[in-house]
DNA sequence: CATAACGGGCGC
DNA sequence: ATAGGCGCCCGTTATG
């Protein structure tokens, strides 16, 4: 029954709709025409795709529209829900046709008999494709369902279940005790696709997986950075020309291994290291002609994985009661902001909705007017800060956005991570998850609702739930001014060297090559704070080594761009070495289309680089500019990130010789270690001499500052803590 | 009700 | 010729 409230609006809109149809009913649109009209919306790359896939089956008679709606206008809609149709039509097929297919060497194990024919096969290879099925991404929860093993020299792919629901099959207990003069002979190489996982796996069942070798998967990184796509499966159907799906699109999202029958599984798992074999000899080839990376790589990569399994695996303690205790004193603080906020700001809102803190759609028109002032965007830094201190309101959201961030993002969010089975927080640390070799942190993909998180983006007051184990320190150690050590040792600019080489402050020294001032004038002001010159220096550096454009520089100054432009034509020109370095970078990535990191280790390709930039062509322009940006970065960066790693080796391989002692995490040019509380002076020389000794920049000294936690950032000097110690006794 | 893009913000 | 390099994650918004 029709409300008598109707509004005209209401009573036009039916008129149109009606009308619509009307015309819709007169013109029945063509199934072509409905296509040009479906493919020609915005749709994401996967839709795209999916809705050219149901078009070619539809055209191949495969699916066609339900005649109940054929009468209809053929939507997008209709289209993704034929996709559906045709991806669990194609599912079956698939399977089918895999186990049909299925090589004449892929053997399932599932007796005692055939498995100690196995273990007898192992004894003649040297080096064997692993990988494990599990019931889950939870290396501390989830199980091992299945291993499958690629034997090269006897020519066979094995898949041994060991805790599927259904079918006969080996016990995992027995199954891991029969392979185990296998999986701790280190002389048997081992070659996985994302190693860390499995290796965690093995170790969660009381098991090692010793040997390994390769990495299918940080090899790839190796080998080409730029990579779309580092699954198996992705490189697989690329390099090696084998058609391969993924498990979620075969048996669906919600399906775990151990539900899978025996003869799908074998032919799935089996492949799995049938796959990673080939790629790992279509990499070996590859490698050939890069046999400095190829040395890095099985030096300082394939040790690494084992770092970051016990480092992971060690996890950290959360002081809940604490992260309670803030999170409730933060959320009260929220709570008053926004009330201010929602006050002074609602009058300046238009909209049916009550305004919305949290957007900045409704926020901009909101305080542009509020200020009487059009602002161009929220950006904090650039825009809102200068303005803080004219207007409170800036200032109180200001405030407001900080602490919704850190409750949002750190102290609420951070203790809903424990792990279940260990009781402790788990961190990823992916060695090769940036494009320079740095490390990245945080969730896999593939791993939706897991514990992992990034644990290289704390802030300080985040750090502070993070509590050393009992009777235990945290023992934290950078690697000090590491990237402009870097700069100093790859341009070989006297400045920088010759501060090195006295132990002088970097940033001053560049100041006295500019300003010509003496050295205490320019470093540090009597109350201890920098001078203007030596702040100035710091700009620049960013400057130099990151590329700011010249209207960027001169927010950062405060002056015009202009200015800015001179200011740096000027300091080059007192830093020839570092200016001429700067531009042999950049030629090199011109002609090569990449550049190198310290001793040909890794490469960093830029192709953008080669591109010829025409006048006018903004996008051209803007991608060349970038390379020109990324040539010296990626240099610095990447040495920076081979030195830390290096230095994690060795100093992961000292905390074994070690009781109590464990690496405890990493973030970028530091490293923290978890000692024992009643570690001695010369504990922390050890240490030192990791940081400073592990890999050298050539004949620029490095240098290490070392603090002990308690909780993490909350430090003290070495000194400090000796002190307390000594007036404790 | 999913997915992706975006503005913004934390670390180095 | 305007976006400083490398990341990950939050809440909102657009989209069907």
């Amino acid at each position: 029954m029709r409300s008598p409230s109707i509004t005209d609006e209401a009573v036009t809109k039916e008129a149109v709709k009606s009308a619509v149809k009307r015309r819709q009913a007169a013109e029945p649109e063509t199934i072509d025409a409905a296509w040009q009209r479906i493919l020609s919306m915005k749709n994401t790359d996967t839709d795209a795709e999916r809705l050219r896939a149901v078009r070619v089956a539809m055209a191949e008679g495969l699916i066609g529209r339900v005649p109940s709606l054929a009468a209809k206008r053929f939507s997008k809609a209709e289209a993704l829900r034929l996709w559906a149709e045709l991806h669990e039509l194609n599912r079956a097929e698939t399977l089918r046709k895999m186990v049909e297919e299925m090589p004449v060497n892929y053997l399932l194990i599932t007796t005692a008999e055939a498995l100690a024919w196995i273990v007898e096969l192992l004894r003649d290879e040297t080096i064997v494709a692993v990988d494990t099925e599990t019931t889950g991404v939870d290396v501390y929860t989830d199980v091992i369902v299945g291993i499958s093993l690629t034997l090269p020299v006897a020519d066979v792919h094995v898949y041994i279940p060991v805790a599927h629901d259904e079918g006969p099959q080996l016990d995992r207990n027995y199954a891991l005790s029969a392979l185990r003069p296998f999986l701790y002979d280190t002389s048997i190489g081992k070659v996985l696709h994302n190693a860390i996982f499995d290796i965690a796996m093995f170790r969660r069942h009381g098991s090692d997986l010793r040997g390994v070798t390769w990495d299918t998967m940080t090899a790839m990184h190796a080998l080409n950075e730029n990579e779309e796509s580092f699954r198996l499966k992705d490189l697989a159907t690329k390099y090696l020309a084998v058609p391969s799906d993924t498990f979620d699109s075969l048996f669906g999202k919600a399906a775990k291994f151990n539900m899978i029958p025996l003869d799908i599984a074998l032919v799935y798992a089996a492949k799995d290291t049938d796959l990673t074999w080939k790629l790992y000899q279509f990499q070996r080839r590859h490698f050939v002609k890069l046999p400095s990376i190829l040395e890095y790589y099985q030096t300082v990569e394939v040790p690494l994985l084992y770092v970051i399994v016990d480092l992971e695996s060690n996890g950290y303690i959360l002081d809940l009661d604490f992260a309670a205790e803030y999170g409730r004193s933060l959320q009260e603080q929220a709570k008053r902001l926004h009330t201010e906020l929602f006050a002074a700001l609602s009058p300046h809102h238009t909209g049916d909705e009550p305004l919305n803190l949290n957007s900045n759609q409704q926020l901009k028109p909101a305080l542009s007017s509020a200020i009487g002032e059009e602002l161009p965007n929220l950006d904090a830094k650039k825009t809102l800060k200068p303005l803080a201190g004219q207007h409170e309101v800036i200032a109180k959201l200001l405030e407001y956005r900080k602490i919704t961030k850190l409750s949002g993002t750190y102290i609420d969010t951070l203790p809903t991570k424990q792990n279940p089975t260990t009781g402790r927080w788990h961190s990823r640390f992916n060695p090769m998850g940036t494009v320079t070799g740095r490390f990245s942190s945080g969730k896999d993909e593939d791993s939706g609702s897991s514990q992992q998180f990034n644990v290289q983006n704390q802030p300080y007051e985040a750090r502070r739930m993070f509590v050393a184990p009992p009777g235990k320190v945290i023992v934290g150690a950078d690697f000090k001014a590491q990237e402009i050590r870097c700069v100093a040792y790859l341009s070989g600019e006297p400045a920088l060297v010759e501060a090195f080489e006295k132990g002088l402050d970097p940033y001053a020294m560049l100041a006295v090559r500019f300003t010509g001032k003496p050295y205490e004038q320019v470093n540090k002001n009597p109350d201890g704070s920098d001078t203007k010159e030596r702040k100035m220096m710091k700009v620049a550096w960013l400057a130099a080594l990151y590329g700011t454009s010249k209207y960027t520089m001169a927010e950062q100054l405060g002056t015009t761009p202009d200015e800015a432009a001179k200011f740096m034509t000027e300091l080059f020109d007192s830093l020839p070495v570092l200016r001429d370095w700067i531009k042999s970078n950049e030629r090199f990535a011109e002609k090569h289309g990449f550049v190198w990191m310290d001793r040909e280790q890794r490469k960093r390709r830029l192709p953008d680089a080669t591109i010829r930039a025409k006048w006018g062509d903004r996008d051209t322009f803007r991608k060349k500019n970038r390379a020109m940006r990324q040539a010296t970065n990626a240099r610095v960066q990447g040495s920076s990130s081979i030195q830390t790693k290096v230095t994690m080796n060795e100093a992961d391989d000292y905390c074994k010789s070690r009781d109590g002692w464990r690496l405890w995490g990493s973030v970028h040019d530091e490293l923290l270690f978890e000692i024992p509380e009643d570690f001695t002076r010369n504990d922390i020389e050890v240490i030192r001499k990791l940081m400073t000794e592990s890999y050298a920049w050539g004949d620029v000294k490095n240098g290490t500052d070392i603090e002990v936690m308690r909780r993490w950032g909350e430090g003290m000097s070495v000194d400090e803590w000796f002190n307390a110690k000594e007036r404790a006794a």
